[in-house]
DNA sequence: CGCCGTATTGAGCGCTCTCAACGAGGGTGG
DNA sequence: CCACCCTCGTTGAGAGCGCTCAATACGGCG
């Protein structure tokens, strides 16, 4: 499918590649982080680590979703990152010693695979291959949220919302399914919160897509009907 | 003053601390950095580099004010940042061997001083101060532009004025001067793309700041009279 | 002195928020 | 198995914020 190569590219510089690839790292490395690591069951909405605490760790995500967010005075959330498998968070923190910034918290029951602060720090300071992909991922992830911020500086929320439901169309998707939609699952509250809207004027916008045909919504499920008039309609493409 | 140490302390983790500290390094380090390095002349309004170009090399600030930001298809620009003396930038894409997202234009006639990509690459393959100092770095940026995120997704013009004010009196702070307040001088529109807004919309919210004591506006000179007020508007601070 | 870019002001509209009410669904305990 | 409750989702109405368009002042520079 040549339309959606062009939607996957045309997304790059927009989406966080938290992926850890171990594929990159020496053999001793990747046996140290196997020995170090202990694998973790978190359920839906229990607490991983919350904000202003002293980051414990670094996370693998095995199975499940989990969601990053920060949480006002006002009792505002902003769902700022949604990780699901393969990809690691809770890390860098420990790299600028600070507190975490954000809460970490299971959208679904998941599992986890974690590696005590200071297993980390000794392995990064063994590893100049870690190192220097920590530093290639984190230049790439600053042009990411340079990017979200125009977003959200600059667009109102039909724009918003056609551009997350592309970007967690890929996170929803199945790997190993064939076709490019996927079945994207989640609360009202937690879309609206990702968006940076209220609920109210998150489902009136989900009802208009639905009238031009662009998604099907049933119940918690939403599937992309129209991946280019989306992609279009984010403000990201011409 | 102690008001003031606690307004700057609430900042933190909102400042790009982008400051390039050349003490951190080794005196090779240090050495190499004089040695490769060469001084170039901006004037107001040159661009330094544009969007979606091959990055050429790293650029810190001797004198002068850089704007950087991004242009969407609709015209619509957004400053993301304002580096001024003694900062860095322009080198992150070529850690993440990307283009340029967005573009880096002199705001007043600046210097700068210019280490070539081959260059800079070679002195952080060699120097693991520089390698760990940027990875500290990066880090940290991570949270302030996630904090940032937040600022825009949820927060109205008021807040997002207050705060901008707050930052921007930093960088238009006088080294040597006693005074907390300074003198912060860009154009309105400069002002409000930086805030994500319409020109019109940031002039009246000026007017209401100035109406309240917060500040005092003449011609294009900002000034800040109320620190704690404009902290407490911001929201970012209870 | 005139010009051009910048700043300000006014008016009106549209988007998004808030508040309030109602409906639906899922889980729990009887 | 059913009744209840609690959370979540949806809908309506109204207010207010912020945008756009248009016109007018301002100010530095040639």
């Amino acid at each position: 499918m040549k339309e959606q190569e062009k939607i996957k590219s045309a997304l790059d510089g927009f989406r966080l590649n938290a992926v850890l690839d171990l594929e990159e790292l020496s053999d001793d490395d990747r046996q140290y982080i196997r020995e170090r690591s202990t694998t973790i069951r978190v359920r839906r909405k229990q607490i991983i680590y919350s904000m202003h605490e002293k980051p414990k760790g670094m996370y693998l995500v095995r199975s499940g979703k989990i969601r990053i967010e920060q949480v006002n005075y006002d009792g505002s959330a902003q769902i700022l990152f949604i990780y699901t498998t393969g990809e690691a968070f809770g890390y860098r923190p420990l790299l600028s010693r600070e507190l975490h910034p954000v809460n970490a918290i299971a959208m679904e029951d998941s599992e986890l695979d974690f590696i005590s602060a200071s297993d980390f720090l000794e392995l990064l300071h063994r590893s100049v291959a870690l190192s220097n992909m920590l530093l290639t991922s984190l230049s790439s992830e600053f042009t990411v949220l340079v990017n979200r911020i125009n977003l959200f500086a600059q667009r109102g929320i039909k724009e918003r919302l056609a551009f997350a439901l592309l970007l967690l169309n890929e996170k929803y998707h199945h790997p190993n399914a064939i076709l490019p939609e996927s079945d994207i699952r989640l609360s009202r509250i937690d879309l609206a919160n990702y968006i940076g809207t209220s609920p109210e004027t998150l489902v009136r916008t989900l009802r208009t897509f639905q009238e031009k045909n662009l998604i099907r919504v049933k119940g918690r499920s939403i599937t992309i009907l129209n991946f280019e008039s989306l992609l279009i309609l984010s403000g990201i493409m011409r």
